[in-house]
RNA sequence: GUGCCCGUAGCUCAAUCGGAUAGAGCACCAGCCUUCUAAGCUGGGGGUUACAGGUUCGAUUCCUGUCGGGCAUGCCA
């Protein structure tokens, strides 16, 4: 069996007949799949397109191709249509032999996009500041079924997690750590409203006492000298108590920077290590598994930002101004310049960033994928600008959107603030629906349109859950197919010839598409279409097993019909594997009810 | 103000590179279990694709404008 497609078989047929009716011609051969089963199983619409380069009518040019078009087994009838569409019948045996394909190929579907290529994606990359909530599971969700989608499209894939261990977030968390922890000793600090307020800070302040007694104890007065003081009740727009409690919140990390000195920096590492730890089960457990966690600290380390910083001096891309260094990003299609090195000396996270992307670069991946939340859009420009400037290819960057979630609860929208402390958490989801729910939930709409997120119906276990569906298709099958006892193995040399009816047709059109659509999904950076894909044939079998016995008294006829079902169970385990969703054998009403 | 994204059935969303009669789910109405799992199936009503122009054989798709929504617009990360 020849591993060219069968669409490509017929597009090599167009090919000829194009050559014999216009030699020469450069045009593009390529075959749609017409929406209506009366138009054929291809249309070619090249007669309309070739009309006005060459001068002739469509339908005239399209009957001329017809004429010239080769003879094959795979063709049944060929047709003239409206305008100067030719539309293509193909034989039922032709049709039949995907079924075979499929049994006999357990990669089917893998296509060859990347041609081995190395590409990079980088997901989530959430500050470890405090636990994955469900915004986040979005990008997770949608990061790991783009990887294996890719995989399946013929990449090597390195999934990468930059840790944001470097800024004044991480100081933030620390000393909100610290005040808790101050609290265990009868503070009375009130904590910064700027400060991180979930529970999990009070439990990391409880490990911080265990690791390390009571050594971190100081006054009230020390930890506050000098600060202004946090306006605990101010308005959200009140720009001047937003400003003087940064300045409250930045005089208390330098106290507690220099009263602890080398402690600080354990007290920094434990908050860090516990929030990677945390965060790393978190999404181990939603099936997301990273090859690198890229820690950005590293590349003040190393000088890697430094040196980046001094390269884009070298090529006169920077320039002092108002005692800051700014990197002339205007120069290279943004809005703006931006700073890459503060007034007070340090550098800013975009510095750091530059020197990420450049190290992405070296590695030597053909493509470098950055899934960002879609509110750092106007960030694109930036990286891309100094990656110009750097003498790299830009373009081999590319940043797949992810538009936020909003949650609805008893149908109004709630409030989301990682600093309150107010969000669900993705582990809160996972516990409630289950991973394979919230997994497919979230893939089930395109990855640039808001998400929103009914709790009360997540949370409900209910049967809506469309991932059920699915999961149901796959479940009839092999309940069927462990009914008849058979050597599976048996299946894949059946006669297939009494396969015959529109659903088991149009059940065998969607096994045969289902490479494309891995490629259009690849392509398109577009998980969700392979969501699509596997609800719609999870309806066909089901309009399948409802029309029709598998296990009749014709062995031929039954033998065809399991060899099919076995196959689109195959491709409906294989769709749900790419999007992190389990395939379970059986599926029983009374375990659900039994687990509520 | 400026930039980016979006606007499709009552609701939530699809729609291949610009293709033929714009499709699903939910909700609503009427049916189907003595049969391989009814978490299922069959049928029905539902649309000026926000609006107005333009490009062409053909526009939900591309271009311009208007209206409406979201995000961004830090020497935060």
């Amino acid at each position: 069996m020849s591993m060219t497609s069968l669409q490509e078989r017929v597009v090599a047929l167009f090919k000829t007949a194009l050559q014999s009716v216009a030699p020469g011609s450069t045009q593009a051969v390529v075959l749609d799949k017409p929406r209506q089963a009366d138009h054929g199983d291809f249309a070619s619409t090249l007669a309309l397109q070739l009309a006005k380069s060459l001068q002739r009518p469509p339908r005239e040019l399209a009957q001329a191709l017809l004429q010239a078009l080769p003879t094959s087994p795979l063709i049944e009838k060929v047709e003239l249509a409206g305008p100067g569409f030719i539309n293509v019948y193909l034989t039922a045996a032709a049709k039949q032999g995907v079924v075979h394909d499929v049994l006999s190929q357990p990669q089917w579907g893998a296509v060859n996009l990347g041609h081995q290529r190395h590409i990079q994606v980088e997901f989530v990359s959430s500050n470890p500041t405090g636990p994955l909530h469900v915004g986040h599971g979005r990008g997770a969700a949608f990061g790991a079924s783009l990887c294996n989608i890719l995989a399946k499209a013929g990449y090597r894939v390195q999934r990468e997690y930059y840790v944001n261990d470097a800024g004044r977030q991480m100081d933030i968390l620390a000393l909100s750590t610290w005040l808790r922890y101050l609290d265990l000793f009868g503070s009375k600090i009130p904590f910064p409203p700027n400060g991180y307020q979930g529970d999990y800070v009070a439990a990391m302040a409880v490990q911080l006492r265990a690791a390390l007694g009571d050594s971190l104890k100081r006054t009230d007065m020390e930890a506050c000298a000098g600060a202004p003081g946090a306006i605990l009740d101010a308005a959200p727009e009140d720009a001047g108590a937003a400003t003087q409690n940064e300045m409250h919140m930045d005089r208390l990390i330098s106290n507690a920077k220099s009263l602890l000195g080398a402690d600080y920096a354990a007290m920094h590492q434990l908050v860090l290590k516990e929030q990677l730890a945390d965060c790393r089960a978190d999404l181990e457990e939603f099936g997301v598994v990273f090859d690198e966690w890229f820690s950005e600290q590293s590349l003040f380390d190393s000088g890697a930002v430094a040196a980046v910083v001094a390269q884009l001096d070298a090529g006169g891309h920077l320039y002092l101004q108002d005692g800051a260094r700014w990197f002339r990003s205007s120069a290279f299609g943004d809005e703006k310049d931006r700073v890459v090195q503060r007034e007070n000396g340090l550098f800013t996270y975009f510095a750091s960033d530059i020197a990420y992307h450049l190290h992405k670069f070296k590695r030597g991946f053909s493509a470098i994928v950055d899934v960002w939340g879609a509110d750092h859009h106007g960030y694109i420009p930036r990286v891309k600008a100094a990656l110009t400037a750097l003498g790299q290819d830009a373009e081999r960057l590319v940043v797949p959107l992810v538009q936020f979630v909003s949650l609805y609860r008893h149908g109004e929208k709630a409030q989301m603030s990682t600093r309150k402390g107010q969000f669900v958490t993705l582990r809160e989801l996972r516990t409630e629906v289950g991973r394979d729910a919230a997994r497919f939930f979230y893939v089930l709409r395109k990855s640039d349109q808001h998400l929103d997120f009914d709790l009360d119906l997540a949370l409900s276990e209910s049967n809506d859950n469309p991932v059920f569906y699915v999961q149901y298709a796959h479940a009839r099958i092999c309940s069927v197919l462990g009914k008849w006892g058979g050597d599976r193995a048996v299946l894949a040399h059946a006669d297939l010839s009494s396969l015959a009816t529109p659903t088991e047709f149009a059940l065998m059109q969607m096994l045969r598409e289902y490479p494309e659509l891995i490629e259009s999904a690849a392509r398109e950076y577009a998980p969700h279409m392979v969501a699509f894909y596997v609800r719609e044939l999870a309806a066909t079998l089901h309009s399948y097993y409802n029309a029709e016995q598998f296990l009749v008294a014709d062995e031929a006829l039954k033998l065809a019909r399991l060899a099919l079902i076995a196959a689109v169970a195959s491709v409906i385990k294989d769709g749900l594997t790419l999007l992190g969703v389990g395939a379970p054998n059986a599926m029983h009403r009374e375990s659900i009810d039994e687990s509520v």
